[in-house]
DNA sequence: AGCACGCCGACT
DNA sequence: GTCGGCGTGCTC
C-alpha cells in the first residue's frame, strides 16, 4: 500500500505529499519515521492509495510507526485541510498544532514508576509465618500490601527499606512492575464543593444552550453575572451525554483560582493545557484527553486543538480578547477553528463576554449567533460609580503630577478606610522614551524602529519590541548635554512616586517586567488578596478576571492611551479595557469607585465606558464602521513583507502590488488597495512593508484564494510574506 | 530544513 | 596542487 506522508520540516519547499510504501501497521493519521534524502525524519500519514504517480523505483519504505495509537484522527485531518485552504498555512504547521511540541523528535516519554504488587495466590498467614522473627520490616510490608494490594516502590522502600522489598520479591511474595504514571498538574488545588443555586437568568441560559435548535450562542453579561457557573452547568450536562468539552480562556485568566474551580468540580476529568506546565505534564495531559481518560480540556487559545472525540460543547470565555487571534507563524483565529469543530461534531459553541467584539455582536444582531443576555449581577451588586477627571484642567490648575487631585483624595480615603486600590496604566517601565532636551536626540533601538524605554530599577534602556537592553547615559551621546528629558510615565515611575507620596503604604507592581518569573504572577495576586499591600499598580494584566474583595477604588491613569491609534479597533479596544478595569472595583459588598483620568473628557468612547453602556457603545461604533467601511461591513486584508534586505522587500512588494491591482480591476469586490511602510518600520533587524486591501463585506472565497496565490509569488528567499484577515494589531 | 554537488579564491 | 567558501537543487 502507498501512503501519503507530510514530512516534519516547516519549509514551503517540502510542504507537500511524499509517497511511501508501508505495511498494515501503518494507518492514515499515524506519526511515522521515514527515510528522506540522506537522513531519517518524522512525518505524518495523511492518506493512503493503491498507486503512486511517482516512479516506483524511487519509493522508499516507512521505517517505523511512532505511536501505539492513531495520532491524528479524521477530524483533525479535515481540520488540517480546512486550515490550509482557508488560512493558507502549511500542512505541517497545521499538524504541529495538533500535538504537544515536546512529542516531536521523541523528546518526551511517559513517566514510568515502579509499583509493588502482593502475590494474591498466597494466604497472608503462610507468608508471615515463613519469615524469620527478626524480619519486622518484611512483615509490616506484607501487612501493608495485603491491605492495599499494591504500593509505590519509592514510597515503600523509604518506609520499609529496599532490601525488604527485594527479599520478598525473591521469595515470590510480591512482584514489582513498571507502570505508566500520569503527571497531573495542580492535582492538589482542590477546594470545597459548594451547592449552587442558579438565578433565573442562569437557568434560562443553561436551558437555551442545551435545548435550543441553535448551535452558536453569545452569552452577554456584565462581569459578576455568573457566566462561569453557566459554562460549568452546560459542561455537566454534556458529560452525562458521554460527550466531551473544550473550555477556552485567555492565557492570563488561567489563574490558580480558575484551575481550582475546575479541579474541584471535575477532578481528573479535566486536563489543563497551559504554558506554565512542564513538558512532561503537558504531554500527559494531552495523552489523557487523547485516550479519553479526561473529558474536558481547559486552556488558552491552542487548547481549541485538544485531541478530544465526540466534542459536545466548545466555550470561548472573554470572547473579545485579542489573544484568541494568533499573531505569529501559523496565524489563525480561535473562533474559526472552534466553528469548524462545532460543525464537524454537531456540537454547541458558546461565546461569553461583557464587552463582545463588535463583529460578534453584529452577528448576534443578525441572528447568525443566538444572543443570551444576562441582565443582572449576582446578588444585584451595583456597578461601580465612575468619575471622569479632565487632566487638561488639572494641568491648567498647576497640577503637573500623574495623579489628579480627585484621585489623590480618593486614594488617601481608601487607604484610611483600610480598603485597597488598583491603578491601571498600560505602559511599563519608568518612562516611554529618553530625549536630549538640547539637541533632540532620542535613544532608539539598533534593530527596531522604535524609541527605547527607560527602566530605572536596572538603570537600563530597553526595547519593548525585541527586548534588547542598552546602557543608560547621563550625558547626551550626541551633544554631551546633561539635560535629558524623560518621556511619558510608566508603571515603574508610578510606583516610585507613590512611595514618596504614601511612604507607609504597601505597593505592588504587576506588569511584564515583574511577572517574567513563572510563579511571580500568582504570587503578586496572592499577596494583594492577602492585603499585604494596599495599592496595586499594573498594565492590562490587572484588568483580567481577578476577584479582590476589598478593592473599592480603581484609578485609570491615562485613559487616552489606546484611544488614538490609527486602527479601526482602537475605540473598541479602549472601551473593552476600561470596562474591564472598572469591573475590578467593588466586587464584594462594598461600593466601588472608579476615577478615569483623560485629556479628552468629552470623548464618546470614554463617556460610554464610564457608564458601562455596551449597547450604547455598540450602536455608535457599528454606525461608524458602516459609514467608514470597516469590519463587519468590509474585510481588511494585510499582506506583510519583512526581511533584512530592504530592497528585496520593496521589489517583492511592488511586484505583488501590481498583481493585486490587476485583480482589483477584475473584481469590484475589492474597494481599494494601498502599499506603505508598516507603522513600525523595522523589528529585529527586519524591514517591514505592507499592502492593505479592503473588500466589500466578507471577502469571497475566490478573491482570498487569488490573494493567497499572489502572496506566493516570491523572488527572494530572505523576504517573508504573510496574509492576514482583519488583523488584531497593525504594527 | 539539511545535505550534496559544484565551481572559484588563498593556503600548508 | 587542495581546502573550503556558500550558491543551487533535491528529497517519495
Amino acid at each position: 500500500m502507498i501512503f501519503e506522508v507530510i514530512v516534519d520540516i516547516s519549509n514551503s519547499e517540502v510542504d507537500r505529499v511524499f509517497d511511501y510504501i508501508g505495511d498494515e501497521s501503518v494507518k492514515v493519521g499515524s506519526r511515522v519515521s521515514v527515510p528522506f534524502g540522506k537522513r531519517n525524519i518524522e512525518g505524518f500519514v495523511i492518506n493512503k492509495k493503491e498507486q503512486s504517480n511517482v516512479d516506483e523505483t524511487k519509493l522508499k519504505k516507512i521505517s517505523k510507526v511512532l505511536d501505539d495509537f492513531v495520532t491524528i484522527n479524521d477530524e483533525m485531518l479535515s481540520l488540517m485541510r480546512f486550515m490550509v485552504s482557508e488560512l493558507h498555512i502549511r500542512l505541517i504547521d497545521a499538524l504541529r498544532l495538533f500535538l504537544p511540541s515536546q512529542m516531536r523528535g521523541g523528546r518526551i516519554e511517559s513517566l514510568k514508576i515502579k509499583v509493588a504488587y502482593i502475590n494474591k495466590d498466597l494466604p497472608k498467614e503462610e507468608m508471615l509465618s515463613s519469615l524469620s522473627k527478626s524480619a519486622k520490616n518484611q512483615k509490616a510490608l506484607i501487612e501493608f500490601l495485603t491491605e492495599n494490594e499494591k504500593g509505590n516502590f519509592t514510597q515503600l522502600s523509604q518506609k520499609y527499606g529496599a532490601a525488604s522489598i527485594r527479599a520478598l520479591e525473591q521469595k515470590g511474595f510480591l512482584t514489582v512492575k513498571e507502570e505508566k504514571q500520569n503527571r497531573i498538574p495542580y492535582k492538589n488545588l482542590i477546594g470545597n464543593k459548594t451547592e449552587l443555586i442558579h438565578t433565573q437568568d442562569q437557568k434560562n441560559a443553561i436551558e437555551t444552550i442545551l435545548n435550543s435548535e441553535k448551535d452558536t450562542f453569545l452569552l452577554f453579561g456584565v462581569t459578576g453575572s455568573g457566566k462561569t457557573e453557566i459554562y460549568m452547568s452546560v459542561i455537566d450536562s454534556i458529560l452525562t451525554k458521554n460527550q466531551t468539552a473544550i473550555m477556552l480562556v485567555p492565557e492570563i485568566s488561567l489563574t490558580p483560582n480558575m484551575l481550582k474551580l475546575f479541579r474541584t468540580r471535575y477532578g481528573e476529568q479535566v486536563a489543563i493545557l497551559h504554558s506554565g506546565l512542564s513538558a512532561g505534564e503537558r504531554y500527559d495531559e494531552w495523552l489523557r484527553l487523547k485516550t479519553g481518560e479526561a473529558k474536558i480540556a481547559l486552556g488558552a487559545r491552542s487548547a481549541v486543538f485538544a485531541p478530544l472525540e465526540n466534542v459536545g460543547v466548545i466555550i470561548i470565555d472573554e470572547e473579545h480578547d485579542s489573544s484568541y487571534q494568533s499573531e505569529s507563524n501559523p496565524r489563525y483565529n480561535t473562533y474559526d477553528i472552534a466553528a469548524f469543530r462545532k460543525n464537524f461534531n454537531r456540537a454547541k459553541l458558546v461565546l461569553g463576554s461583557a464587552t463582545p467584539s463588535v463583529e460578534t455582536f453584529f452577528k448576534a444582531q443578525n441572528n447568525e449567533i443566538f444572543l443570551i443576555q444576562l441582565k443582572n449581577r449576582i446578588n444585584n451588586r451595583p456597578l461601580p460609580e465612575v468619575e471622569i477627571v479632565d487632566m487638561a484642567k488639572e494641568l491648567r490648575g498647576g497640577n503637573k503630577s500623574f495623579l489628579s487631585q480627585r484621585l489623590f483624595d480618593e486614594l488617601k480615603d481608601t487607604i484610611k478606610k483600610g480598603n485597597q486600590a488598583i491603578l491601571f496604566l498600560n505602559r511599563r517601565g519608568y518612562s516611554s522614551f529618553v530625549m536630549c532636551a538640547k539637541c533632540g536626540y532620542t535613544a532608539k533601538c539598533f534593530d527596531c524602529d522604535v524609541s527605547l524605554s527607560y527602566h530605572a530599577d536596572e538603570n537600563l534602556l530597553k526595547c519593548h519590541y525585541c527586548g534588547k537592553r542598552y546602557r543608560m547615559f547621563d550625558l547626551c551621546p550626541e551633544c554631551k548635554s546633561p539635560f535629558i528629558r524623560k518621556g511619558k510615565i510608566g508603571t515603574e515611575r508610578v510606583v516610585s512616586e507613590l512611595k514618596s507620596l504614601f511612604p507607609d503604604v504597601g505597593i505592588l507592581r504587576m506588569d511584564f517586567d515583574t511577572t517574567k518569573n513563572k510563579e511571580a504572577h500568582s504570587k503578586i495576586i496572592q499577596e494583594f488578596s492577602q492585603k499585604k499591600a494596599q495599592i496595586l499598580v499594573g498594565t492590562q494584566m490587572v484588568a483580567k478576571g481577578h476577584d479582590f474583595k476589598d478593592v473599592t477604588l480603581v484609578g485609570i491613569l491615562d485613559a487616552d492611551q489606546s484611544l488614538h491609534f490609527e486602527d479601526y479597533r482602537a475605540g473598541e479596544r479602549t472601551f473593552q479595557l476600561l470596562t474591564q478595569v472598572s469591573g475590578r472595583s467593588g466586587r464584594d459588598k462594598k461600593q466601588g469607585k472608579v476615577v478615569l483620568q483623560t485629556f479628552t473628557p468629552n470623548n464618546w468612547v470614554l463617556q460610554l465606558a464610564a457608564k458601562q453602556d455596551y449597547l450604547g457603545f455598540y450602536k455608535k461604533e457599528i454606525n461608524i464602521r458602516e459609514v467608514t467601511g470597516f469590519p463587519p461591513f468590509a474585510t481588511v486584508i494585510r499582506i506583510l513583507f519583512s526581511g533584512e534586505n530592504e530592497q528585496n522587500c520593496i521589489s517583492t512588494l511592488n511586484k505583488q502590488f501590481a498583481l493585486i491591482q490587476e485583480l482589483r480591476n477584475e473584481r469590484d469586490e475589492i474597494l481599494f488597495v494601498t502599499k506603505m511602510k508598516s507603522p513600525v518600520k523595522r523589528i529585529e533587524k527586519k524591514y517591514r512593508f505592507q499592502i492593505l486591501i479592503k473588500t466589500k463585506g466578507n471577502v469571497s472565497h475566490e478573491v482570498i484564494q487569488k490573494i493567497f496565490e499572489i502572496s506566493d509569488v516570491k523572488q527572494f528567499k530572505d523576504v517573508s510574506v504573510f496574509v492576514e484577515k482583519n488583523p488584531q494589531n497593525m504594527n
